[in-house]
DNA sequence: TGCTGAGACCGTCACGTACA
DNA sequence: TGTACGTGACGGTCTCAGCA
């Protein structure tokens, strides 16, 4: 599954694909390392390049999705909703005295689907567009196709089908439904259908049977969606923990700058 | 050991939205 | 316009830690 991945390396499951990082065009950036496809980026600059060609305008950028900005303009490059990870001892901030020569950017991290600052044109619904949908119950339902054979049935449900669930049917081809049981242990209904292909006919049975369907569909929706919900908090949280961090580098590399610059006054 | 409050989880309902 | 789906809200159940 593509996506954000954080400091920790697991990754953003609501988070789209990223968005193709062209970097080698880019003349300040002479390495490039892409991370086993995923959209960890890790650039290095040479020592002995010209510091001056990234120096850092603006760290924290408000309404930009981007929160560091350079001389070169790096962001459009990146892409909208890059957040980038800079670890000590490598510097965010270049002083024009050229001391840190080296930036480090060890993580790019996508953060469009978990993330809070929007601009303004991009509605709720878009927002909610950005969540990965996993295949509806519907749609499961007719990838079945209908008739669910006796055994062991297999889903690629991961991403590149890295996590394949294995279904088991308890009591197919009896009548009435089948019990679908996920090799985790989850299990849920699957109504089979007559041999005619009806369910049944029948007026009021028919209408109990529709909202058995739709009940049955609604707690699966619902399981479903409190489980992005939870997964969408943990990645809020992630950034939270993500942005502290760069927030008490920035703040002790400014402090830091700040000593070097009172001690250089006063000789 | 029984009671209790908090938290997690679940099922259901209602409503908004997308789509055919 | 009907239908399917996603999600917030609400209430019920279960588990667990803390306490008398």
């Amino acid at each position: 599954m593509d996506g954000m991945v954080d400091e920790n390396g697991t990754v953003d499951p609501l988070a789209p694909s990223p968005p193709p990082v062209a970097i080698s065009s880019v003349g300040v950036v002479t390495q490039q390392q892409l991370v086993a496809s995923t959209n960890i980026v890790h650039l290095t600059l040479p020592a002995s390049n010209n510091h001056a060609q990234t120096q850092v305008q603006s760290v924290i950028q408000p309404n930009q999705q981007s929160v560091i900005q350079t001389a070169a303009n790096i962001q459009p490059v990146l892409g909208k909703g890059n957040v980038i990870l800079v670890s000590k001892p490598n510097s965010v901030i270049q002083t024009p005295q050229g001391s840190l020569h080296a930036l480090q950017v060890i993580n790019v991290v996508e953060t469009t689907a978990s993330d809070d600052s929007y601009s303004d044109d991009e509605s709720p619904k878009k927002r909610r567009d950005l969540l990965t949908r996993r295949p509806s119950y519907r749609k499961i339902l007719n990838d079945l196709g209908g008739v669910i054979p006796a055994g062991a049935i297999q889903i690629s449900s991961g991403e590149g089908g890295q996590s394949i669930h294995t279904l088991s049917m308890t009591n197919s081809g009896t009548a009435g439904a089948a019990i679908v049981q996920y090799a985790q242990g989850q299990e849920f209904f699957v109504p089979v259908m007559a041999q005619s292909g009806n369910i049944t006919s029948g007026g009021g049975e028919d209408q109990a049977r529709k909202r058995e369907m739709r009940l049955l569909k609604n707690r699966e929706a619902a399981r479903e969606c409190r489980r992005k919900k939870k997964e969408y908090i943990k990645c809020l949280e992630n950034r939270v923990a993500v942005l502290e961090n760069q927030n008490k580098a920035l703040i002790d590399e400014l402090k830091s700058l700040k000593e070097l610059y009172c001690k250089q006054k006063t000789e």
